[in-house]
DNA sequence: CTAGGGATTGTCT
DNA sequence: GACAATCCCTAGG
């Protein structure tokens, strides 16, 4: 499916967020389908644009639909599709479906490909030199759902404050998640 | 200027 | 389940 971009890029990041579950995404031709993600907003405290715009930050303040790439615990690199207002949506997980081989090669053949945001980072290929980058362009490619998937949330992974909020979304069932997300309350 | 601590992962026990 | 690896932003003096 072609991109609503003028859609897209006027949601939030709370909104964004379980809208990116099912559209499929391309790193030079590498990735696959979006299966977890997490959404940070301006006025949220685990976000990294809580205290206002920073050099490291900076692509938070930026236009939507643009990447927001930081460096994790000194080593890893993480992806996030900058949200309207300031927020961004943090890409944990995809469901790997092209270029297997080079994402093995990245990943030194380990079992786990994309399963995580630093392992997705990194077997897509991202690094710092993404950050601020329009999504609209090389080596971007992005394709929508043709239909709107059975969303899983729960409370975000790895965060110390804001910890309670369940703005941590996936497609239900997916075995290629970072974490069992918990079963439909009853 | 220094100390503390991550939106994580891989390895070892 | 515990912990090291490793960079750099943030808070505080």
């Amino acid at each position: 499916m072609p991109l609503n971009l003028l859609e897209l890029k006027a949601l939030n990041a709370l909104e964004l967020a379980p809208r990116l579950i099912g559209m499929k995404l391309l790193v030079g031709g590498v990735g696959g389908s979006i299966v977890e993600t997490e959404a940070y907003l301006a006025e949220d405290p685990a976000s990294h644009s809580f205290r206002g715009p920073r050099p490291r930050n900076a692509a938070m303040f930026g236009p939507s639909w643009h990447a927001y790439v930081y460096r994790s615990y000194g080593l890893h690199w993480c992806l996030n599709i900058v949200a309207e207002g300031a927020g961004a949506v943090l890409l944990r997980a995809i469901e790997p479906t092209e270029g297997l081989a080079e994402m093995r090669a990245r990943r030194g053949s380990r079992v786990s490909l994309c399963n995580g945001p630093g392992r997705l980072a990194q077997a897509l290929g991202i690094t710092g030199a993404h950050n601020g980058l329009s999504l609209e362009c090389q080596p971007f490619s992005i394709v929508d759902r043709s239909h709107a998937p059975e969303i899983s949330s729960s409370t975000r992974i790895g965060i110390s404050k804001a910890t309670e909020q369940p703005w941590r979304f996936g497609f239900a069932g997916s075995r290629f998640v970072s974490r069992a997300f918990p079963k439909p309350g009853r």
